[in-house]
DNA sequence: CATGAATGAGGCTTCATTCAT
DNA sequence: GATGAATGAAGCCTCATTCAT
């Protein structure tokens, strides 16, 4: 029967195969990264990942197929990095949260420059996948941030809102000094950060939400 | 500068010629903002023009050129708005003129979409002009808030750590609301935003810069 | 405006764009019928014709295109052929058509041999345009022979039987002949072949219809 | 012959080679008809079959020699098929044998309409595995022939041409009814196909040869 | 001034075939 | 005896750009 006909076209599932789709995958991750989508050709992919040009369809119907998956790898990483961040934690309060959410954010940005100016060429690439991107990345910093309203450690704003802001935030700074300077912000820059939004989500004194 | 005969296709400087560029520039915004730099095509912004193929280089060197000219027809547009709505303030505080400036932004984002989307892919055409685009962008900002600051209207911050996250602020509520839902946010929305940023902008009580 | 939007890629409309197109269809024309379809290549097309291989797509939208314009344009030029030769005969009965009708075939294939073979080769492109080919060569044909069985010239058949039957004939005749021997059939087989074809038509002693 | 060593990729003469063969060939015929020789894949062919892809080449030393056996095959069930039909006729004349080796060859096209498709390649596969496909089968039908004008049952023809007309009608009634149509032609067509031939061959009264 | 036909490099993808296991 | 990962040549098509008119 040999594998009949339903592989979705992800490749041998054997050791070696692994190791190859792995090199595909790393390859990818550096040339969309150094060249943008577009820009970024399978023969290039290819090369750097040192095997054959027709090899890299035997991993990955199409060239769109490798960056979506690229996307939603970096989604899941980060979303564990976060996560295991925060568990970490112990009894911590929306403050404490904020600041290592954002330390481990910039830290990974750091550790995946390629993949994380990947996602920011998904809107190019495939709208709806940008969106997605996001819409599941704020879905657990959201749910997060209204417990905390709930709570009444914060002030009570729109949850979407507040979670794209400061979302909009990470982005930016991630963006200027990571990406930018290649270097993580410093202790100044990072301690601005973490007040302003500490700040913006204080309950002011007399209010009740 | 002049009109001398070097400047590489800038295109007749008659009238008509003035036309056929505009029209030519006009073109460029629609199809960059549909189909994204890398897959518009000449043939598409001078169908879309009305004019022939080799029209084009008559009035822009190449495809790259009409790009970077939009961006920064963007920029100057964007600041000119920007500073027409904070010069017609009077006596402003600083958090008059960020509600302002916010107000100003999204309605410029909506009315510019094309030229947003554009923005957004300026990184993967050209590094260098995408920075430079937030470092010119955020030059007269970033004047304005240090000058809050020595004045003692608000803390004191890393300037560029404040003006990159307000610029992040911006940019995401912009893209979430504006750009995906085809709508200025909700009044709540706005107020939300304008109040985390005042709170998160403030002195706080007993602070002394 | 120029051509606005709407030309269906038929290419340019000027004098050089017609001599371009027709060194281009000639050259299809041969590739195709030496190489047969699939494996004749746009390069090999273009190269036949002495031009780019991107000129081929200013004046057609694909491969498949130039093969069925060819495939049209054989069909148009033999029944043109056809009705040329049986519209210069003097009150003909039917199997003085059946005569003329054959070696006007024959004569055509000959001079036609590549646009022949192209033909053949429809089956595999595009099974529809296949049959349309000998929906459309039939039509007339068949019309010939059902005022001659109405005249009482011939038997009765069923038309689309004895029209597939008389096609067969002619296809075998000049594959045999034409394209394997590269010539006309002698005189002799041409003789037999018209009198088999009177002797099936024809009504026998006795019968009305 | 025999089973000696230098037989190129015939494959393992086990009964188990012989089943898998097998499976290829059937797969194969299938896959051939379904998609034509140039879009059919080997990677096809052996998942039908429901083997590795390897495995093709321990049978077949390539594409082309599967489709060539292929097409011998069904040479041979043809003939055999026509033969075993004439031959349990009892001393039948000419118009006898017709009648039976059309209805054979219908029958045969409609239980074997992938082979028949195969054949129809063949031109383009290998043009000279065509004409001798064509030249086998008349050969017998021929001799047939002869043999019926000798003993002064049908009309003297150029034996060539009388073979390859009759070849021609069969071929395109198979075409029409059985291909396209799907079904055996009616009665009443096969009647006006067995009448027509009949009275094509007849020798005219008065005549001596 | 403008045109638009022509170019040719380069991109994505398919697939027959090989060979180490 | 069978496998299936890997190969790389080749194909179709797109498009920025040039240049003669």
């Amino acid at each position: 029967m040999s594998s009949s006909s339903s592989a979705p076209a992800t490749g041998p599932a054997t050791a070696r195969g692994q190791r190859t789709r792995n090199k595909l995958l790393a390859a990818a991750e550096t040339v969309f990264g150094d060249m943008g989508y577009e820009r970024a050709s399978i023969v290039e992919i290819t090369r750097a990942a040192g095997v054959a040009q027709g090899t890299f369809y035997v991993y990955f119907p199409s060239k769109k197929a490798v960056f979506v998956e690229l996307v939603w790898e970096l989604n899941r990483k980060l979303r564990r990095s976060l996560r295991a961040a925060t568990d970490a934690l112990v009894d911590p309060d929306r403050f404490e949260l904020e600041r290592v959410g954002a330390l481990t954010f910039l830290r990974f940005v750091q550790e995946h420059k390629d993949l994380y100016r990947i996602v920011r060429q998904a809107e190019f690439v495939d709208e709806e996948l940008f969106r997605e991107y996001y819409r599941e990345l704020s879905a657990g910093y959201r749910r997060g941030l209204e417990q905390s309203m709930d709570k009444g450690e914060i002030r009570r704003f729109d949850p979407e809102a507040l979670v794209y802001m400061l979302m909009g935030i990470l982005d930016f700074v991630g963006m200027r000094w990571v990406l930018w300077e290649n270097e993580l912000p410093s202790e100044a820059v990072i301690e601005d950060m973490v007040r302003f939004i500490r700040d913006g989500l204080r309950r002011r004194e007399g209010e009740d939400g």
